[in-house]
DNA sequence: GTAGGTGAGGTTTTT
DNA sequence: CCTCACCTAC
């Protein structure tokens, strides 16, 4: 894209012909890097008669970056010296290394390279080996696996061992020990110590596992390669055969490559690495910001070359970019000064808004007017530090109708995809009653909003009536056979199309089915004249890009799987995403001509002759610093002291400096200042050379618009429904009708406390709920909650009745209602099961010697707060004398503290029930917290109670009002209504 | 000044 | 759920 001279230029050439030997190639950004070191290989090819082309590597990080300098080499050098030339990356490098040991072949083709989400699922399905302690959590199992895997990537990075790792925590406790003798002890060292030696063990059993699945992390591979190139007689081997090494990217090099490059290079030290100490941006993933050093440490003879000329940006992007980076105190080399011949061109632009919805409709309007001016969409290119500032923007560009394509976005949220997931899960398991519903919004069937609340409300009245769980397809099926309801014809047809779909799975590799299953949801058979649905006549180029590479996972997940069916590989899929999987979209899929959306570090390495820079404000970029839960240990870094700047805000730093050097002719860089809302300090350094910034920098502050952008604007509500193929349940949701003709809408609103908290939380969750009143499969903490109101509802009847008897007889209680359903597996059952049963001992425990001063359990009621009634049940009602009773709710799971009983809406709900309907003053309101055994009393005045009056009124005329926007909050993961939920229907899923 | 309450906002990702 | 900035109250 940019004008590369014919000809090297003096610096390039220095490096380029620079005799053999340890040689330090610092290639500022847009130098022609990868064009030199090419050059430096084919050089060393031709001046050294003795160098074959298989003496030497050439090593890389990526794949992309592999492909490219093993074409540049092949276009340089000829066919025939460029088959030879070994161009790998540091994994597939090692790998080979491995492979071709005595018998290594075969132990390597038995290895399987786990990337970290299958060794999460390694680690998640042999939790029990674990035997977490202080890490458990019983709702989330999983949880610290992901910080497990950042920890032991870490450690491989640094070539510290499971045993290196136990010889550090040793010492620690000897250290303690010491400490606590002279009567110096930290009160929570031994709680320090606790996690210390489980991660320890963890550790070790981690690595275990691998060794007994025959597989290895991506670290290990290097470690091993390291750990084989010890042995002098391979290391002598290998050094006289690769007897020139060149390496790209070397600032993102960690100890551990270093190490390898040491072992290989330390005969005849004929190495050159090329990089830029300013581009370092993965120390996140191990690479080490010391590799330049570490590096001139190992190579103390190394001469160093520097590239400075630029032929990418303009003078004046070069100069601001220059004097951010200046900033950074700790850089290899702080004389490093980019320069152009290059035109000085157009001012860098700093966009002020004061809003961030102001921020994406001015960019988008800028976006459009360079179009308008001659610039082609795909000339342009937004940057981000984080994917959720691209969020806004994506709804200015929507609404402009400029098209855009977002870099690895995922194909998860395309409405299809989740259609065809919802259906695999829905013939998997047809009691998966938020699976069917996604499947009823289907236009075939013809059913309306109305009909499908009815069908789910009618699911969950029969729920309240029996003591099974009925499902919708339940009622489904039994409306199918009454041939006098209304719904009859359309019912029937959708339980004949799952009869027919259920039969189809079984038996059948999971693969074919989703093959089978695309087909027959692209309403593919009735376009080809009602042919029924097979996947050998479906064709990939028939599929919707996004579906397409759903089957490509399935069918690749085939492959490793033999035959295996459908509900296997959905128990795959469900730990695969709670690993943080995902699968992108490929980039040629997208339009080709159009504006470019990704995060910095995807942009490193690429130009772009017009580019923008977002949300350049503090906290967003830089973002603030989160030290990992399992930090690494500062005493087992191999590298020397850290410098004494902020290593965060450096790397920040380097990353926005990454940014602003993409652009080839014209940079935007864009800040948002409102009440907390503070402009970066990258802008401050900008800006710290006053003369400099006046004279190439422009600010451009934008007007407020005061419009909002609904960044959930994918769906349309105001779409007619019948042009909508996929299903039509998260529109409806976005709308604000009633989901009932039927229901007068005079009619007394009835709220509970945890209907109004759903309703504060996200609007959306509270119409799944409570209007279509649609439920998922039970969940573990809700069960095992449940069971344990029962169980403390028969202490007291035991109590009454025997005053005393034996935990025994409670116990015999609990084991008799324990219910194995909902639970992700056995190991979290065993481990909720025992929890429950400490729980249980210890209230009984407690409990037994004490009075018995109960008056009611499970007391329901309901009062009215204007036109509001508000229903509920008190746990339990204590006695404190004539006027006055204590109202208590048992709590499961995270005790709840003073602060959450202080401002608890259920409690206040107690106390006004309490007043209103049973007349006794409410002198005491108690959270019961079985984990720990503790009673947080607390209460409300009547001050308190009239506010809380007037927020049950307030909650009840916005859902009056109809309004149920989906909010998206932390705990979206987590949420059953995901797969039909509206705001994450086109978007990426929640991580 | 600081304690305590309130509200908003909460990474990046290759092999 | 957890942290941080900012506000109010002493």
């Amino acid at each position: 894209m940019h004008p590369i001279p014919i000809r090297l230029n003096l610096e390039q050439e220095a490096a380029v012909k620079h005799p053999a030997g340890p040689l330090l190639i610092i290639a500022g950004a847009g130098t022609g890097k990868t064009r030199v070191i090419t050059e430096r290989a084919a050089y060393l090819l031709e001046s050294e008669p003795n160098l074959k082309p298989e003496n030497v590597v050439a090593l890389t990080f990526t794949e992309r970056a592999t492909e490219e300098m093993a074409a540049r080499i092949h276009a340089r050098v000829g066919d025939r010296a460029a088959g030879k030339v070994h161009v790998h990356t540091f994994h597939s490098f090692a790998l080979k290394l491995l492979r071709e040991q005595p018998g290594g072949e075969e132990a390597v083709r038995n290895t399987e390279l786990l990337d970290n989400v299958d060794f999460w699922i390694l680690l998640r399905r042999h939790i029990e080996r674990l035997r977490l302690e202080v890490f458990w959590k019983n709702a989330a199992p999983g949880q610290f696996l992901r910080d497990l895997i950042e920890f032991m990537s870490r450690a491989h990075d640094e070539l510290v061992s499971v045993e290196d790792y136990e010889s550090y925590v040793e010492a620690l406790q000897l250290e303690g020990d010491a400490a606590a003798a002279s009567g110096l002890q930290a009160a929570d060292f031994q709680e320090q110590m606790k996690k210390e030696r489980e991660i320890a063990r963890v550790y070790r059993v981690a690595t275990e596992l691998l060794a007994e699945a025959g597989a290895r992390t991506f670290g290990d591979v290097i470690t091993a390669a390291v750990r084989l190139l010890r042995d002098e007689g391979v290391r002598r081997h290998y050094q006289e055969r690769l007897r020139a090494i060149l390496v790209d990217e070397f600032q993102d090099t960690n100890v551990a490559q270093i190490e390898l490059l040491h072992l290989l290079a330390g005969s005849h030290r004929n190495i050159t690495v090329v990089g830029d100490d300013d581009q370092a941006i993965y120390r996140f993933r191990g690479a080490s910001f010391e590799s330049f050093n570490m590096f001139a440490q190992k190579f103390p003879e190394f001469q160093k070359v520097k590239l400075t000329q630029n032929y990418r940006s303009t003078q004046r992007i070069l100069r601001m970019s220059n004097q951010l980076i200046r900033v950074n105190p700790d850089r290899f080399d702080p004389d490093k000064n980019l320069w152009t011949e290059k035109p000085a061109g157009e001012p860098v632009r700093l966009f002020e808004s004061s809003e961030p919805d102001d921020e994406a409709l001015a960019l988008a309007e800028r976006i459009d007017q360079l179009h308008h001016a001659g610039r082609p969409w795909n000339h342009l290119a937004v940057l981000f530090r984080a994917r959720r500032h691209r969020e806004l923007l994506l709804a200015a560009l929507r609404r402009r109708g400029i098209p855009f394509r977002v870099v690895g976005i995922s194909v998860l949220g395309d409405p299809q995809v989740r259609d065809l997931f919802s259906a695999a899960r829905f013939f998997s398991w047809l009691h998966d009653s938020i699976s069917c519903a996604r499947l009823l919004g289907l236009r075939r069937w013809n059913l309306t909003e109305h009909d499908c609340a009815a069908l789910s409300r009618r699911t969950s009245e029969q729920r309240k009536a029996a003591s099974g769980r009925p499902s919708l397809f339940d009622v489904m099926t039994d409306l199918a056979a009454d041939a006098a309801h209304p719904l009859n014809a359309k019912v029937k047809l959708f339980v004949e199309w799952t009869q027919a779909m259920h039969k189809q799975i079984s038996g059948r590799p999971a693969a074919a089915f989703f093959k089978a299953l695309a087909a027959e949801l692209a309403e593919r058979q009735a376009r080809m004249g009602g042919m029924p649905a097979t996947d050998s006549d479906y064709h990939a180029e028939e599929m919707a890009p996004a579906v397409r590479r759903v089957v490509e996972f399935v069918e690749a997940w085939q492959k490793k799987n033999g035959e295996a069916p459908l509900k296997h590989f959905l128990g795959y899929w469900d730990l695969f995403l709670e690993a943080g999987g995902d699968v992108p979209e490929k980039e040629e899929e997208q339009p080709q001509d159009s504006v470019r959306l990704m995060t910095v570090h995807a942009a490193k390495g690429l130009e772009f002759p017009m580019v923008f820079v977002l949300r350049l404000t503090q906290g967003s970029f830089p973002t603030r610093e989160r030290p990992p839960l399992l930090p690494f240990p500062e005493a087992l870094r191999k590298e020397g002291e850290l410098p004494l700047g902020n290593i965060h805000l450096q790397e920040e730093r380097r990353l926005c400096y990454v940014a602003m050097t993409r652009a080839q002719d014209e940079l935007y860089l864009s800040t948002v200042v409102k009440p907390r809302w503070k402009r970066s300090d990258f802008l401050a350094d900008l800006d710290s050379n006053r003369a400099l910034a006046s004279r190439e920098m422009e600010k451009i502050v934008v007007a407020p618009s005061g419009e909002q952008l609904d960044e959930d604007a994918v769906l349309d509500p105001g779409r007619n429904e019948n042009d909508i193929p996929t299903s039509r349940l998260p529109y409806w949701a976005l709308r604000n009708a009633r989901v009932l003709p039927s229901e007068p809408s005079h009619k007394t609103l009835q709220l509970s406390a945890s209907a109004m908290e759903t309703y504060s939380t996200c609007p959306a969750k509270y119409k799944f709920a409570y209007e279509y009143k649609l439920a998922g499969g039970p969940s573990p903490a809700l069960t095992v909650g449940a069971l344990m109101h029962e169980c403390i509802r028969e202490f007291f009847a035991m109590k009454k009745a025997r005053d005393t008897f034996a935990f025994g007889d409670l116990q015999q209680f609990f084991e008799g209602r324990w219910r194995s359903i909902g639970f992700e597996d056995q190991y979290q059952e065993a481990r909720y099961r025992q929890n429950a049963l400490d729980q249980l001992r210890r209230f009984y425990d407690k409990n037994l010697p004490l009075p018995a001063a109960v008056m009611a359990q499970e007391k329901g009621f309901e009062f009215s707060v204007g036109d509001v009634t508000v229903i509920g049940r008190i746990d339990q009602i204590n006695e404190l004398s004539s006027t006055d009773v204590e109202l208590i709710d048992y709590k499961t799971g995270r005790p709840r503290t003073q602060k959450d009983a202080d401002h608890n809406l259920q409690l206040s709900v107690y106390a006004l029930a309490c007043r209103e309907s049973l007349h006794r003053h409410p002198a005491q309101l108690a959270f019961y917290n079985l984990e720990s055994g503790e009673k947080v009393v607390t209460e409300r005045s009547d001050a308190q109670l009239q506010l809380e009056r007037q927020k049950i009124s307030d909650v009840a005329r916005e859902i009056r009002e109809r309004r149920f926007p989906p909010r998206k909050n932390f705990f979206c993961p987590l949420c059953e209504f995901l797969s039909i939920c509206p705001a994450f229907e086109g978007e990426s899923p929640p991580q």
